[in-house]
DNA sequence: ATACGGCATCTCAAGATATGAGACATAGTT
DNA sequence: AACTATGTCTCATATCTTGAGATGCCGTAT
């Protein structure tokens, strides 16, 4: 629960103090003011100053013209592009996600497992679609949702039992899987049909349907996805959306040198993988 | 030319290390391995081993599994997008960035100006392009091509001025802009034609056409351009295009709220905030 | 105008904390 | 099997961070 990290047991004060730092200017509002990040950090004024003043010289936060607050700096653009930059796939992956928007009306996703959530990539909204809040960037309970189902439903059983025992299987509404064995039945479906249907997991009212993306070898590196409200994802017009989820998928993965053929047993892949790790 | 950063004299050195650290592995290749980073920065490997350690452990840094090497995390990403979340024109700007890569067939591009230097922000290439290496996250000097020199020509003169005397004019092509006289009769050019022109400065055989965003305020908050080969973008070629990238920045400006009417003496409103900063 | 309060900035002595030499471990190579 | 290169770990030393508090700054209320 503690610590998921296997390795390094080092501490180094100041170090982790600024990493907090911007850790809390990520999850807490986009802008804190000197003494809300003392305080919340629990550090001395004096001692955030001081780190406050080295971050702001890399830029790795900047401070706001209006009103002196913090917030995150360009910096971090930069290298949070160059550290997505070795995922290949995703250059590769807009044009099939772009495609998903607008053939479905609906807004499309990219998404990875990382570090046991769900981590969204990209997003393509279709045109018409009211604009909502970008999450590009953000991460979201694995157990959950299209993608996430998606991504568990491909990944070694151990992996995703200690996920469970680390995580937990929070409940969002009342469809969320809450157990262990309603969780395995879902992604055993999962895999059965190819697609990971949402059923209002995660938030009432918003639908999601997910299926996964696999490169050359035939592993699963990630999951697209659609989300819409409810009623335009209804029940009936399911079927249809999901092959249309699954086609791109399948066109996605082929795009990354994935062939169909190799992928007679999948299970057994999954099983293999298993098998490495234990 | 040392310290552009005007505030804050504070030196950490761990802190100054290990963001060092981060850097090198944005600048110097993906992926580097502890003797690698160490050499570089100069510092005792066990050292260095220590910060990687904790940068490791708040997923700001990752072991690749095939070398063991190090390189940037996910965590970065999570930052980084939080980092742009506040420049709220940037979703909107998808949308037409791409209406934009389609009608003209080239690769579209979104920038800001940031400490002096272009930041590419956005990208969006027509289907039929060659794939080229993103460049998203990116920059590059302000002084040459179409997006930089859009960004700079509603830049009050001085900080112009200033951006020349700590950066310099550094040569890239032969045609690129080497002294302060050319660039302010480059730029004079740019806010006299509302859009501006590469002419190979960055890049041989690179042409690329920029146009300002400007928001609500009448602010040049960005630029948008597009980019592509000397034998597609041609001379002949070029006025078409030229108002076709002037006719989406136009309508993504609206879009964002800035009337035209407004803008009847565009140069004043540059002299203005000249006046403020003076 | 003036006093007040909140917040940012700065200084400096004290000692907690990062440092780096070097030992040990491990993996890949000849 | 010995060698080399790289990664991991320990510990005494003194450097560097720390935090109390003083000062400065700005806006708001009196």
């Amino acid at each position: 629960m503690e610590n998921n990290q296997k390795s390094s047991p080092y501490k180094v004060q100041v170090l982790e103090r600024s990493l907090g730092i911007l850790e809390l200017l990520c999850s807490d509002g986009p802008e804190l003011s000197l003494i809300e990040l003392s305080e919340r950090l629990q550090l001395h004024k004096s001692t955030t100053h001081r780190l406050v003043g080295v971050l702001e010289q890399h830029r790795f936060i900047e401070k706001s013209l209006n009103n002196g607050k913090y917030r995150l700096g360009l910096k971090l653009f930069e290298l949070g592009s160059k550290a997505i930059a070795h995922l290949d796939w995703r250059e590769k992956a807009r044009h099939h996600l772009q495609r998903l928007a607008f053939e479905t009306g609906e807004t499309a996703h990219l998404c990875i497992l990382d570090d046991g959530e769900v981590l969204y990539l990209e997003k393509f909204e279709a045109p018409r679609t009211v604009r909502v809040p970008s999450i590009v960037g953000r991460r979201y309970p694995a157990h959950c949702g299209g993608a996430g189902k998606t991504l568990l439903a491909f990944q070694p059983e151990e992996e995703v039992g200690e996920l469970v025992k680390s995580r937990g299987l929070k409940a969002y509404t009342r469809n969320t899987l809450t157990t262990p064995a309603q969780l395995r039945e879902g992604l055993r479906r999962v895999r059965e049909q190819g697609y990971a249907v949402d059923n209002e997991e995660f938030e009432e009212g918003l639908e999601c349907i997910g299926a996964p993306i696999r490169d050359y070898s035939g592993r699963v590196v990630a999951a697209i996805s659609i989300a819409g409200p409810t009623f335009r994802i209804t029940e009936e017009k399911l079927p249809v959306l999901a092959l249309t989820v699954m086609e791109v998928a399948r066109e996605l993965s082929a795009d990354l040198g994935y062939h169909e053929v190799e992928a007679s047993k999948e299970p057994a892949a999954v099983d293999e993988e298993a098998q490495v790790t234990a």
